[in-house]
DNA sequence: TCAATTTGCGTACTTTACTTAGCGACTTCC
DNA sequence: GGAAGTCGCTAAGTAAAGTACGCAAATTGA
């Protein structure tokens, strides 16, 4: 059956790159999560899978909905939505004036063809 | 902070509810989710906080949806709140590198924040 | 009446989630 | 040259999730 093994690597990965993305060092993440440091280092690298109690503490010191990591994880259907809509997002941005939306959209758009060249 | 107590016996009255009215007996209902019949006892009286996969496979022998029963413990925001939302979806977007992503949450805060002390 | 099942639960055990302590490989700064 | 800090990780322990076994109070049924 597989199984969920691959289910709880990938969660751990994206883990891993939401903490890295924020900047932040595992023993960092760990004391705003109040977890200790080695388990968050076993748990990117999918060695357990969280309890609920540990996800939403991840969650909230990654600035993340609670719903997004249930997904990575596999523990949510589909019904809960997220696509990449980076450019509706941004357009429908009211902390933003159109100037700057006009910039961060020429900037994203610039960004996604370069990676298609690649 | 007895916390989630309350959630816990909450979420053991509503399996205990389900379970009855889809008349089966904690052993069967056991079988059907591969766990044991004293476990089932005691999550009903609330005596421990089940594990993700043991909710999935609760519900899935309920015939519910997994969210019901996640939103029974408390687990799950009551709707798919969802602000602007513009850091999750650039965060989410599978078509920018990470750097790229560091490059334009970084000009998006400087845009929020030049906007707030107008 | 009285076996024979079935119900829910107490208890002791195993398994897994999670922590505390510490190691080796970098950095940084004197 | 270090000392001193930080990084991610391993190893060994504690605590909590989940199971195996059995018991007493209902049911069923002959």
């Amino acid at each position: 059956m597989s199984e969920n093994a691959e289910d709880l690597k990938g969660l751990g990965a994206f883990i891993r790159s939401q903490r890295r993305l924020a900047e932040l060092s595992q023993r960092e993440l760990a004391k705003l999560a109040k977890l200790s440091d080695p388990y968050v280092s076993q748990l990117e690298r999918g060695l357990h899978e969280p309890s609920v109690r540990v996800v939403k503490a991840l969650s909230a010191a990654l600035n993340l909905p609670a719903e997004v990591l249930m997904k990575q994880a596999g523990w949510l259907g589909l019904e809960i939505e997220e696509e990449p809509e980076t450019e509706a997002a941004i357009r429908n941005d009211s902390n933003l004036t159109n100037s700057q939306k006009s910039a961060m959209l020429e900037i994203y758009k610039g960004f996604v063809s370069s990676n298609e060249t690649k």
